[in-house]
DNA sequence: CTTGGGATAGACAGCGTTGTCAGTCCATTT
DNA sequence: AAATGGACTGACAACGCTGTCTATCCCAAG
């Protein structure tokens, strides 16, 4: 059986197409007994509207673009992080009958912001996420302007211009963590920074100092270590913390791939998590609950970010109205095992 | 400015819009000359195709749709998996112009299928890759197939009746790293099963076996465990195995998941890794770099076998060749520390 | 009754490509 | 010089919808 057209449909149901067209897409002043003709006549003949068609009526993809900084052209396996974004403006997509089309791109590469304006420019979608940290690259973030179409960025260092962003609450939640390590009775507790490109990751630093103060603990630059986000710089920074003569009782790392390089590097030199030392990470990637003990956390609403920047868009779309402000979803403390009391010789 | 067409291109280079559309496709006899005109053109106007418009033209869209397990839908996080499908299917898409489209499915919904036909008949992609395990499941199979896509199954359990499928050497990979533990001087290799759908998975377990026949070794029941892929399950696998009088020296799992719980017993239970037990799994997930000691696996070629599935479907539908017989493209053993020779008092 | 106006429905013209088919051109062949 | 046939090009009709605009319906108000 070949497919049905809208024009089947509205033969069968005895109305014109632009009726047909009025149900399918839930549009107002049809009355009810001629919905519930049409209706009738799409299920009979199974009808499903044609994207392609309607794209290129209505002068744009029924598609939603999120464009993301490559995975696999790092070591680094950011998978969840990615998986996560995914979900939630998938879940945005479906609920409202779009599609993803995911683009992950390669910022090492001189002709990204040309092959993004092709994507665009090409696949017309309705709208684009731009995801960290792709979202704070200004020339990124310009091209995908430049070409007219709608876009939300995902936890951007800063606004630009009223366009729409959709963050979380990075700083709060990180002097969260800290104040929770003081409460636990922690003085001398490390930070681990994170790569300084990572504008998320760099508030979260700036919490750990109002957790800091918050909790009567002061800053010292000793208790700081420079990191790069990668597990092994996790590593390193946990070295050189836990060979001071004064070592910290808790240390918090920008993320969590480094907190796991945390717990290694204490494994190694025989140092008891939690019993001698407390360790916290950010994200709650899949790893900290796989490893032993498992790890305290911060939990980034991922999904509900992606979904909310997704929802905007379409939302936008649809009402024909400006995208402007921004919006926080707030993140979530995660207290599993890696965190506990101040050991009593501290 | 407005974004110029076809129209403007052929006006502009003298021709008509049809000689525009076969320079832009590709297409033969075009006179050089001729070509060149058109070329300058579409570069001064900065033209690009509307795809909405060759879509529906060319009745079909130019976009390959991504099927696999929602990832989400689950606890198991097989992030890295998805990622390095998507990573292939988008590699090959970009070579040939093409967009990926991908579509989680959660299979425990009772209306996937329904969902599915929706799906496909309302974008009608060029083609559909189906990852495992849905690429085993006979209803979802069937219902992609109803629609009449070409597709491409994924590590499909058995052929079915001549449609396309790309596949790695499970098995005799499997049986390689069999032998490769009884190299070691292992006599007592146990094996940790995976789900029962998950056909891959299964596939491995008859590599075992002959992995061990090739070896000398015997087979034993007492050697082999229950799991589901999930970490839990090797952890409750790996307790009873090793609680045994006479217990493995080696543990070869269904995959890295259900490896990484081993690990994790074996931690617990002061059962020194490789020293006394030598762990493998399958897969080399990103979490098999991270834990500690590293683990020996088996590097599934995920990102080439959905390269393949993509290209396959895209060129069939260039040269209008339909799709038969199938793919393998070899996995490979990637040895790091969690392997060892047999300890001296076994 | 008549009338005004919102609710409802339809006609029709695109949207920007590709596919089909009918040329035109030109170098060979007869 | 005419005929042949492949290389090249263009006219035109789809493709299946949505947007715009106009026509009709129907009910409450005058």
């Amino acid at each position: 059986m070949p497919k049905a057209t809208i024009d089947d449909v509205a033969e069968l149901a005895g109305v014109s197409i632009k009726t047909v067209s009025r149900v399918v897409n839930r549009e107002p002043n049809v009355r009810e007994t001629t919905r519930d003709k049409v209706e009738k006549a799409i299920a009979k003949l199974h009808y499903r509207p044609n994207q392609s068609a309607r794209n290129l009526a209505s002068q744009h993809a029924h598609l939603i673009g999120l464009i993301y900084d490559d995975p696999s052209a790092y070591e680094i396996p950011s998978a969840g992080y990615v998986i996560r974004l995914q979900e939630g403006s998938l879940r945005a997509c479906k609920s409202a009958n779009y599609e993803l089309l995911i683009h992950p791109c390669n910022i090492r590469n001189k002709q990204v912001t040309d092959e993004l304006k092709a994507f665009i420019e090409q696949v017309r979608p309705a709208g684009i996420i731009i995801a960290a940290p792709l979202s704070n690259m200004a020339k990124i973030v310009r091209a995908i302007s430049s070409t007219g179409t709608p876009y939300v960025r995902l936890s951007p260092g800063q606004s630009n211009g009223g366009q729409y962003a959709v963050r979380t609450n990075d700083r709060e939640i990180s002097a969260q963590m800290t104040r929770y390590l003081a409460s636990l009775g922690h003085k001398r507790v490390a930070f681990i920074k994170g790569h300084p490109d990572h504008k998320a990751v760099t508030r979260r630093f700036d919490g750990y100092l109002d957790g800091l103060e918050q909790s009567g603990l002061r800053f010292s630059q000793n208790l700081v270590g420079e990191g790069d986000n990668s597990f092994g710089s996790g590593e390193a920074a946990a070295n050189k913390l836990l060979k001071r003569k004064k070592r910290p009782t808790a240390i918090f790392a920008a993320n969590d791939d480094m907190a796991a390089g945390v717990m290694r590097v204490a494994d190694r030199l025989n140092v008891d998590v939690p019993g001698q030392l407390s360790v916290a990470g950010c994200d709650d990637i899949s790893l900290a609950q796989q490893i032993f003990p498992r790890l305290t956390t911060i939990r980034q609403p991922l999904s509900s970010i992606a979904e909310r920047a997704a929802l905007a868009l379409i939302e936008s779309y649809r009402t024909r109205s400006s995208l402007k402000g921004s919006e926080v979803v707030p993140a979530k403390l995660v207290i599993r095992d890696s965190t506990g009391p101040v050991p009593s010789d501290a």
